[in-house]
DNA sequence: CCATTGACGAAGA
DNA sequence: TTCTTCGCCAATG
C-alpha cells in the first residue's frame, strides 16, 4: 500500500474513531476536506494496515459494504464493540455515528 | 497519457 | 417511495 498523504490522513482519521462508534465514507470524506470522495476513502482502506479499525467505517445507509469477501466479518467486529444491528442489518447512525476527531460538542469554558 | 473502476453520496425524475 | 445519473479523487491497465 502506497502511503500517500491523503491515505495517511484517512488512516489517521479512521484510527481516531472511538470504539463502539462508526463513521460513514461520506463523513470521512468531508472531514478530510473533500479532497477524497467517499469512493476514495474506500480506496484508502482497501489495503490498509491491520492496526486500522476499518470495520468502523460503513456506508451512509448504516450498512456494510465489505461483504464481498468476508460476509458478516465487519458486522461481527462491530457487534463485538457493542454496536447493535437493526433487523435490516444496518446500524443506527443517529445513535452510533462518530461526530468527529475533536467535535466541539460542548464548550466547557 | 487516456479510459475504466472502485469498501459512495446526493439530487432529480 | 424507488431507480437512475452525475460527481469526485486516486489507482490500474
Amino acid at each position: 500500500m502506497k502511503r500517500s498523504p491523503l491515505f495517511d490522513r484517512v488512516h489517521a482519521l479512521v484510527r481516531a474513531i472511538p470504539r463502539g462508534r462508526v463513521a460513514t465514507y461520506g463523513q470521512l470524506s468531508k472531514l478530510i476536506g473533500g479532497r477524497l470522495t467517499p469512493v476514495g476513502i474506500g480506496w484508502a482502506l482497501r489495503g490498509c494496515d491491520a492496526r486500522i479499525p476499518w470495520h468502523r467505517v460503513i456506508n451512509a445507509r448504516g450498512g456494510i459494504s465489505t461483504e464481498g469477501e468476508n460476509p458478516g466479518l465487519q458486522r461481527d467486529l462491530l457487534a463485538a464493540e457493542g454496536i447493535r444491528f437493526r433487523a435490516d442489518d444496518t446500524v443506527d447512525l443517529e445513535a452510533y455515528r462518530w461526530t468527529g476527531p475533536a467535535r466541539p460538542r460542548r464548550r466547557r469554558t
